[in-house]
DNA sequence: ACTAAAATTAGATAATTAGCTAAATATCGA
DNA sequence: TCGATATTTAGCTAATTATCTAATTTTAGT
């Protein structure tokens, strides 16, 4: 959890994190959004992956990065409810009395 | 909103805004509850002003510290909104047929 | 086997950060 | 006014971090 939050305080590597949201892409192409040097981004991305908020996937000589979203949703989540940060219900979904009894 | 996860990188920091969630506390009190030295504690009460996190309030030579949880909220849900990251809506609250024609 | 391409590792540096002690500031009560 | 208390500011150091260039690794194609 530390490193999750370590790993979100770059604007950088939450900028390579909302790439991944809509696809995997690979790291020369996620280096093509930024200004930085590549090297610089395969540290980013290891901050990231020992964050386990990313996973590699190796093919022949590129690397295909993918968002692990389950992870920052729990990590995300969890701490919001640490402080009964309440998810922003919809009205539609409001608690009915009687869903309130299950 | 860069302040915000910079803040929240520091597990001392994260923990200050733990111990305020539920009441308003001073700075010392606020020590009591660390090993580290009070200026330290002073650089990281700093660093959650600056991000706007927290308010303070001088009473004669005491400062109470006071948890911002909107500021808080404003930037978790914010962020998490930018990923689709969806309340856990409780399955009490599961959208039913009824609800999801209004 | 050679070359080109994708990405990383190695190694260095400058900037930031978290921590400390000591000193300063501000307020209260005697 | 003096002394005690709460907290911060000043000044320093050690550790971490973001960044760079150069070199290495790995794979694919010719």
């Amino acid at each position: 959890m530390n490193t999750v939050f370590k790993a979100l305080a770059d604007p950088t590597r939450r900028k390579v994190l909302e790439l991944l949201r809509r696809r995997p892409m690979t790291a020369g192409e996620l280096c093509s959004h930024f200004t930085v040097s590549k090297p610089t981004m395969s540290a980013h991305f290891n901050v990231l992956k020992e964050a386990d908020l990313i996973e590699a996937d190796k093919q022949g000589v590129t690397i295909t990065y993918r968002l692990k979203l389950s992870v920052l949703e729990d990590a995300l989540l969890g701490f919001a409810q640490t402080f009964g940060i309440g998810p922003a219900v919809p009205d539609s979904a409001s608690t009915t009395e009687e869903e309130s009894k299950s």
